[in-house]
RNA sequence: GCCCCCAUCGUCUAGCCAGGUCCAGGACACCGCCCUUUCAAGGCGGAGAUCGCGGGUUCGAAUCCCGCUGGGGGUGCCA
């Protein structure tokens, strides 16, 4: 059975380099018909919190992603003890009564005579009472693993290949801190082993620790699962994506307005290209059909805000359904103070989602459809002032009285103006415009007469005629 | 410093494993034209990569091998 997890920790918003980690996880384990985990690292308790785990999930939920099978760590305490247990009576892990301090010490040393530093292992052979005094004063103590010497771990990682690292780079580690809780390499076996994962997908970032892992499994004569190691995500600079680099945080773009599945298949399309097509668009379900771990790339790659937003176009435009819009975007109208009847709502998005490209960038295009008061730019105001304006409008009203308006009725009134003026189309649609908007650019002004009530618009043209 | 990973248009990538069909294909962004009542959208076209560099192997290398350089990551009682 293939069994992949996703192992976030609760110290912030989700991040989109963890989302992408999440997503391909889960595209995995859905292609083998297999079984997706979420498990909520919360081991470190200065940073973890319950809020922070609840905006995961929720981040997660909105992404389209569904687990199976759902983890806190800070619930399994008990079993991590039993594990610990195991290591020391099997001579596999030691208690170090250094302090911080001293390891700090250590370790600056280390860098002042330009060593690499690795715990020394000293507390490895302590006399028995040194231990039994130690023990006596109830001396804080941690628990560290105990690395073999000169053993050399090898595996072959599913993106990365063939992976080989000396274990003498690095010290016996700590499994469990002085305040009793189990640190990140040691659960994670415990866990991943216990919970039947099959296949370890996380990003590039924990190669180092692998072999570490790779120990433990051993130790614990745990089967070592299969290890895929994504890589990183980049900001326009080249390095890791982070805080500095502007909106990174799923949350961040579900508030400006971005779908969920454009902002999925567009990370999707990070580090990695279904063979075969050279299309770019896919719904969730192709992606779980197409999606192949040898098909992600080795290689980092640079995240890039405007394809998102032409995704996310795309999906505007032509993927989702007019329902499913209406129903993102009228919350953002709410948010910018707008009071929306569904049915108008619906009328407007229909004839004009193929002009804007974030549901944010939609409220600013489309709100004058749902303004009570019309704003003039300083260019409107010129055309307004003008007197031919007068003309038009009058003339326009004058057309208006004796029918309906619609899409059609206007182009026909505005092309008998344009007769019985003599002016050019332009002139006209452009006081019609500004009459109606308050700016030059924007909506067609046909669709603007197809869609509004047509007392609104009356009402625009008399207020115009009567305040310039 | 030490360890590990990576390297095709500005960016995401196809091609690399099974060397010739690649004077390198697609997408975003960019530029131009068309459409047009404006801005977008859309249609058409353009520019953009000596496949990081240097050696090999080979009749032939983006593709295989070695070295270098550059970038990234790790080096915690964070995950």
């Amino acid at each position: 059975m293939i069994v992949s997890r996703f192992a976030p920790s609760p110290t912030g918003f989700l991040h989109l380099g963890n989302a992408r980690t999440a997503i391909f996880s889960y595209l995995f384990a859905r292609h083998h018909g297999g079984k997706f985990i979420l498990r909520v690292e919360d081991t470190d308790r200065e940073r973890s919190t319950r809020e922070f785990e609840d905006m995961l999930l929720e981040d997660l939920k909105w992404l389209g992603l569904e687990w199976d099978e759902f983890y806190r760590q800070s619930e399994r305490l008990d079993l991590y003890r039993e594990y610990t247990q195991k290591l020391m009576e099997s001579g596999h892990a030691y208690p170090c009564f250094c302090t911080v301090e001293e390891l700090e010490r250590e370790r600056e040393e280390a860098e002042r005579r330009g060593v690499p530093y690795r715990y020394s292992g000293k507390c490895r052979v302590l006399a028995p009472q040194e231990l039994e005094e130690y023990k006596r004063l109830s001396k804080p103590y941690t628990i560290r693993f105990k690395v073999p010497d000169g053993r050399l771990v090898v595996f072959e990682d599913l993106i990365k290949g063939h992976i080989a690292i000396n274990v003498d780079d690095f010290g016996d580690f700590v499994i469990v801190r002085s305040d009793g809780t189990p640190t990140y390499n040691f659960v994670v076996v415990v866990d991943d082993a216990l919970m039947g994962v099959s296949h370890v997908i996380r990003g590039e970032d924990h190669i180092p620790n692998t072999p570490k892992q790779i120990l433990i499994y051993e130790a614990l004569g745990f089967q070592i699962p299969k290890f895929a190691h994504l890589p990183v995500i980049l900001g326009e600079d080249r390095s890791k994506l982070s805080k500095r680099h502007g909106a990174v945080s799923v949350r961040n773009y579900r508030e400006e307005g971005y779908l969920p599945e454009a902002l999925f298949n567009y990370l999707c399309l990070l580090g990695w290209s279904p063979s075969g097509t050279e299309r770019e668009i896919f719904s969730k379900e192709e992606l779980v059909s197409l999606f192949r771990l040898e098909d992600v790339n080795s290689s980092p790659a640079v995240f890039s805000k405007e394809k998102l937003r032409w995704m996310n176009g795309v999906y505007i435009r032509e993927v989702v359904s007019t329902e499913r819009l209406v129903e993102e975007f009228i919350p953002f109208l709410e948010r910018a103070g707008f009071s929306a009847n569904k049915e108008y709502v619906k009328r407007v998005i229909e004839k004009t989602r193929d002009s804007f490209e974030t549901l944010s960038e939609g409220v600013e295009r489309l709100k004058v459809f749902f303004v009570d008061r019309v704003e003039f730019s300083e260019e409107a105001k010129a055309v307004l002032e003008n007197e031919k304006s007068r003309h038009v409008l009058e003339l326009f009203l004058d057309k208006a009285s004796q029918t309906d308006l619609n899409a059609q009725k206007v182009k026909d009134i505005a092309k008998e103006i344009q007769r019985e003026l003599g002016l050019k189309a332009k002139d006209v649609w452009h006081v019609l415009r500004a009459s109606l908007t308050g700016q030059l650019e924007g909506v067609g002004v046909d669709v603007i007469c197809d869609v509004m009530p047509r007392d609104r618009l009356i009402d625009r043209i008399e207020n115009v005629l009567k305040y310039f």
